[in-house]
DNA sequence: CGTGTAAGGAATTCTGACACG
DNA sequence: CGTGTAAGGAATTCTGACACG
């Protein structure tokens, strides 16, 4: 596993390289926008990954979007990324669709 | 600066990540073999650089170097490179030191 | 809804010291 | 010398709640 993706950070650290709250960011984990892990005293780690996540949400919160906007949002672009992929793969095997 | 050397993770996440004792950790520091960062607080934050000196440190004191011995051992030689590098300077500015 | 704050407790970290070999 | 450990205090983090708008 790389770096940036290690969970490794605690929260007042995090603060300081986001800027945001420790309040703003246990209440974007409780609406599902990011996944800290948890040592074994419950403490909350983060990663890099999940630093650049929160300044991404938090940046589209101030431009007004709400919680629940910006996951389903994610959702269903993760979809359409997933349905693209499968089309892709069954045009690679069967030339299913072809360009014209 | 990168994410591998950002001073963000406490001495607890340290021990986790090196096998190594909160104990040994803080020696090797008073020994001069690594310089963690503190909080306002007084709490130690690591690298992954860090990580990965500390790794090499346990490993030389394993093989029965004395905690001096890897301080002045990487002096001299941060010593000599620092002599090769003018060296090189001085070769490429002037070409007085002729190979032959 | 998103965020601030005071509250009380629990987990984490800190320092200085004694111990061993 | 390098490391373990018990001690007491300080800093950090946690949860659940009340408040505002």
């Amino acid at each position: 596993m790389n770096y940036r993706e290690k969970k490794v950070m605690t929260i007042g650290i995090v603060c300081e390289l986001t800027g945001l709250s420790e309040r703003q960011i246990r209440y974007y984990e409780e609406r599902k926008l990011i996944f800290p892990e948890r040592t074994n005293g419950k403490t909350r780690k983060y990663s890099f990954t999940d630093i650049e996540r929160l300044v991404e949400v938090a940046e589209k919160i101030e431009d007004g979007w709400r919680t629940h906007e910006i996951r389903e949002k994610e959702r269903k672009v993760t979809e359409q990324q997933r349905s693209d992929l499968i089309r892709g793969q069954l045009n690679a095997a069967f030339g299913l669709y072809k360009k014209r």
